[in-house]
DNA sequence: GCCGAACCGTAACGTACGGTACGCTGTTGT
DNA sequence: ACAACAGCGTACCGTACGTTACGGTTCGGC
């Protein structure tokens, strides 16, 4: 559902068994959240510590190339393109934001977030740039044409593509990611994030809407 | 600008030393994030561990006083009461966004969510819980209000103040925190923190307010 | 059948850091 | 004046963990 790549490497640079062992890192980073050790990752994939080393660096290597693993692993359903009428822009947004609720709710990126979050400050990786680049960047790079067909189609009214999008993604997170990453309990039913999804869509397009005279843009 | 409190002990309890040795700790958090150790906390603060350690207990208890102690000293402006036209219900709206703006995109609100987030896993101590209590919580409970005499006065319209307040803070704050969290280098300049104040609340009252004829709230 | 490479399991090393103990000094109360 | 105490500085201990080293095993190629 996520990641635009097309920056990052993965999947064909890495052996079958690589991608097992960054699967097993994976696991154990949403389990164990940040003190995960090196000797628990070998042990939980089976592989001596020595290959870990040598297949990642050190632990901060080990970590991004987890984190990107799992970018690499979401692909993104294309949203096709243009069946220019209100109905099928609302379905493409719907799709999109309840995808990005499932996204962001979903243990493996709260895991991920918080690993980021937590590294950002002291810069000795850029976890934080990897997932704001395959996650907040990668779904605007996929939302933006969408918005643009709606505007070329009369449908949509906005100068700017990116405000427009931001606004979107307001309208759609809401407080739910800081939430959640502080360890706020909500676990969003299936039936939750279809609702908020509609009432983010109906909301954008109240304030971006052509057909409603509205002085909405800044 | 931030917190209702009410809950936690704060000032009152500390000595002037303790609440220099906070400060000091929580300059530290600013700088160095969650790898600031005991004897740099000590060292900065010019006390000794030991002192450290009898008035704290252990370092997750100085990290949590120091959190709440930064959250006690953030106080509300009180927002006064009802000049319930429009104007006025605008103006508190884009208070509240320019506050809330400037409270997350400063050092040490940034500072303190990443130790919370990367804390909030392993659950240890309840970083996270305090942090969303001064923070989003706290929020709401400050503006619901305001919400709630608007509709009173019929400048708005909604069923529920909680969701009304979560979709203002979704347009308010938006993708803004989420990145500076992830490390993104994004400066709000106070004239950026007035303008999106102002947008937040003119997208806010398109979608609630009562003149308007709109199908906005779910 | 043998060689080397890749890799597993584990032991070992170094270090950073949380936590504790102790000696010293300045202050306070009597 | 002196005892009691709070607190500073520092040395120290134990441990957890990142990183490295090493012996044993499997496997593909000759």
């Amino acid at each position: 559902m996520l990641q635009a790549n097309a920056d990052i490497d993965n999947s064909q640079t890495l052996t079958e068994r690589q991608q097992a062992v960054l699967d097993a890192a994976l696991r154990l980073l949403v389990e164990e959240g940040d003190n995960l050790t090196m000797t628990a990752v070998a042990r939980r994939a089976s592989c001596s510590k020595e290959t870990l080393y040598k297949w990642f660096g050190d632990r901060d290597g080990l970590l991004t190339a987890t984190v990107q693993w799992q970018a690499s692993k979401v692909r993104v359903a294309p949203v096709d393109g243009k069946g220019l009428d209100l109905a099928s822009l609302a379905a493409s947004l719907e799709r999109f934001a309840s995808d990005w609720l499932r996204v962001i709710s979903s243990d493996t990126s709260i895991a991920l977030n918080r690993v980021a979050v937590g590294h950002a400050g002291s810069g000795k990786d850029n976890l934080g740039a990897v997932v704001l680049e395959n996650g907040r960047f990668a779904l605007a790079k996929r939302l933006k044409p969408v918005l643009e067909a709606g505007r070329q189609a009369g449908l949509l009214e906005f100068s700017d593509a990116e405000m427009a999008f931001r606004t979107f993604f307001g309208l759609v997170g809401r407080d739910v990611q800081i939430r959640l990453l502080l360890g706020d309990r909500l676990e969003l039913t299936e039936a939750a994030i279809g609702g908020d999804a509609i009432r983010a869509t109906q909301q954008f397009l109240a304030l971006f809407g052509a057909t409603n005279g509205r002085k909405a843009s800044s």
